[in-house]
DNA sequence: CAAAATACTTACTTATTAGTAAGTAACTCT
DNA sequence: AGAGTTACTTACTAATAAGTAAGTATTTTG
């Protein structure tokens, strides 16, 4: 047993992501973690010093996600609504398995974690919020989506309803995130 | 010290129901109430055998209230507006206090519960939800108000405008939660 | 091939968790 | 006035939490 494995890193941020949108922060702890990858608890505080560090890097994580995407965007000749379906395909995979985004996760559990976190939280939230304000503002422009808010106000409605919709669907099913989802899509469109 | 009291349960409801909105289900222990309300812990445990039926009791109050709410709404000359804004007020209330909601709370816990206080929420969500739907139906019927989709999914994205609303407002700031408040209501006007 | 670095395990600590059993003071009822 | 009942406190337990120090096996490097 205990070969030096390479990426034990990469599947304690990987499980860490799971536990975090389907238990919440709060509510899993390293044994959890260790028990999971049949490692010790000690490892895992090898890879990552305490539970704040792990969340730091697993947000880090997302942010270069969304930085990459961002820039796919930006080079895609693809349409505003193809965009969109983009955007909203993870939310829809997260209501399959019961959990629900990082960012719905992390706002629940707000005011138990260090400021350094909340920092960079901040920082995720206004790149995506970013990514979808501008997909919008550029859908408006060509044509292809319409909306009567400002497309700041428009991307906060959509975000807020993907956020809410998978934390709901837990709760009273998947039919209604799917109804919400589209609505959302059918009301930009017309 | 320790004359009888009368009204230390109805405290610790009142404790734990800002604990719930302020730090999450798995983030506060029943020392926090007891250190809140200068009691031991052992006499919370005297009121609410385990967190499991202070959680019941918490949300049996909210369906308790929100009944009571149904059957005022139902019987009050108020126009649909009027009825939204008393539906809205509490989230506006919630988030000057960095607090969510409990369902949005709850959501977010969801997978640690125990399946009593599942079912509980789930009931308290149709409660909920079929007092915005009827505010809905009858407010177009009436030409007060004006939305494409069912009332259903119309109520939908409402509720979850709110309560991913007030999540968010906890860290991008109450002017999010604000435009997405008004653009509710302006939707629904026009 | 030896030293250093890496990726762990073993074995522990300290704090906190939910929860309980037994005792006690004050009030209520008869 | 005495017997319950209520509303607690005292004093614990067993489990789990985060975290650490020291040791070990494997791998990389000079």
């Amino acid at each position: 047993m205990s070969a030096r494995n390479t990426d034990t890193k990469e599947e304690i941020l990987r499980i860490g992501k799971q536990f975090i949108q389907y238990y919440g922060y709060n509510a899993f702890s390293y044994a959890d973690i260790a028990r999971e990858l049949n490692i010790k608890n000690a490892a895992v505080h090898y890879h990552f010093r305490g539970k704040e560090d792990l969340l730091m890097a697993l947000v880090d994580n997302y942010i270069e996600n969304y930085q990459a995407i961002a820039k796919q965007l930006k080079n895609s000749k693809m349409g505003a609504i193809g965009k969109l379906d983009k955007f909203i395909e993870p939310y829809t995979n997260l209501c399959e398995s019961d959990s629900i985004c990082i960012i719905g996760s992390i706002a629940s559990d707000y005011n138990t974690l260090p400021e350094s976190v909340k920092e960079k939280i901040t920082y995720l939230i206004e790149l995506v919020m970013g990514m979808v304000e501008q997909t919008l503002s550029e859908g408006k422009k060509k044509g292809e989506l319409q909306f009567k808010e400002s497309a700041r106000t428009q991307a906060l409605l959509i975000m807020t309803n993907l956020a809410a919709g998978v934390q709901l669907a837990r709760i009273s099913g998947k039919k209604d995130y799917d109804s919400i989802r589209k609505a959302l899509i059918r009301q930009l469109k017309m």
